[in-house]
DNA sequence: TCCATAGACGAACAAGTGTTCGCCTATGAA
DNA sequence: TTCATAGGCGAACACTTGTTCGTCTATGGA
């Protein structure tokens, strides 16, 4: 890609950042400093041929920018640049839209701190009551919200910490037991990371 | 918002997902079997006005989504639903974007496992070579990059483990050390939740 | 009954918008 | 030199698109 063409990507990015739609040819003639809206069209067309952009022809602002997410990089290979093409493992999309099935739930406290996740941490709950026996997730027992390790044992259904400090707790007939939902993702922002915007 | 108002919202939103633009005052007609897009205009005007909507008069295509992220639901307050309102600390926007000095690490073993951050976690590095005694990061030292905590001391400079099976490893003058960058966060995804797209 | 509100019709208008066509310059490789 | 490629101009064209206006129906209070 030439300076010329990564310039017009980032107009484009940042314009869709800023307004949440992408500009029109005009505007991006205008915002390159450019008079006819031909030399744009020209633009287009080959970033979207090497696939820097995706754009469906004809429509009104029908720009997108290909994200692919953030790579991973798993082992990597000596002697290459650590970003380098050849590392990458995979990609973690974090813009992929979630349902509004999904909410997180903050940890409180460190009940769970030996399946490594800490006060402070972030864990991502799917509503659901369908949750088997070994699966983490969020529970109302008697009015109280936990997050533990669902149990059915021939001796009874437990909700589980993993801290010796903590014992289990048992479900019986009569508690007003009601499951969340299960744990999807674990999070932790550390010195300033993700953060928490507030409500 | 009554029903008819939700059908509206989720044809947008599927929309939006579908094709990376939001649809015209026609299609929207088309969409939702109506003849007049004057009826399509009361009800975009209705729904941005309750701020289900976000949108930019005149401009073509111009609709947003006004996602602001998942919640995140701390201390849940007993008696109320538990993704209701009053119960939300604030949100975790997994849409924000992340400049392209951020990537992914996968762990690989378990030499951090005392900080919580178990073999097969990601985590986001942020490249910098700018890093404080204390830090976690990810460095390379004679080829192989490894994630450690950076410490500084009278004895000299050390990468160190979060696990007694591992030994700290002393950075010598003679070295071939690199900072990668810093740690910001740490993804752990479990059953399926968030994947890894594959290269 | 009176009235506000949600929802809808159809036609016409005024911008907004992408595309096309012919032509031009500069750069760098063959 | 010759040629391919990136980048650009300006005007004209045709289609897309949001908006407006008057009118209508149904529903649910007050």
């Amino acid at each position: 890609m030439t300076d010329r063409q990564k310039m017009f990507m980032q107009f484009i990015d940042k314009f869709i950042r800023d307004n949440g739609y992408s500009p029109s040819v005009r505007e991006i003639a205008k915002g390159m400093g450019l008079s006819s809206t031909a030399s744009v069209k020209n633009m287009l067309d080959r970033l979207t041929q090497s696939g820097a952009l995706r754009r469906t022809e004809n429509i009104a602002r029908g720009l997108e920018k290909p994200s692919h997410g953030i790579p991973v990089l798993g082992r990597i290979k000596a002697g290459l640049p650590v970003t380098s093409e050849e590392n990458v493992e995979g990609y973690i999309r974090l813009d992929k839209p979630i349902g509004d099935d999904h909410f997180f739930l903050r940890v409180d406290g460190d009940s769970m701190k030996d399946k490594a996740i800490l006060d402070g941490d972030c864990v991502l709950i799917r509503l659901t009551n369908q949750v088997t026996s070994g699966q983490m997730g969020a529970f109302r027992i008697n009015g109280e919200v936990t997050l533990k390790t669902f149990e059915r044992t021939s001796a009874g259904v437990f909700l589980m910490p993993a801290n010796p400090d903590f014992a289990p707790i048992p479900v019986g007939e009569y508690d007003d037991f009601r499951v969340i939902g299960t744990v999807k993702m674990v999070i932790r922002a550390l010195e300033g990371g993700y953060d928490i915007e507030p409500a």
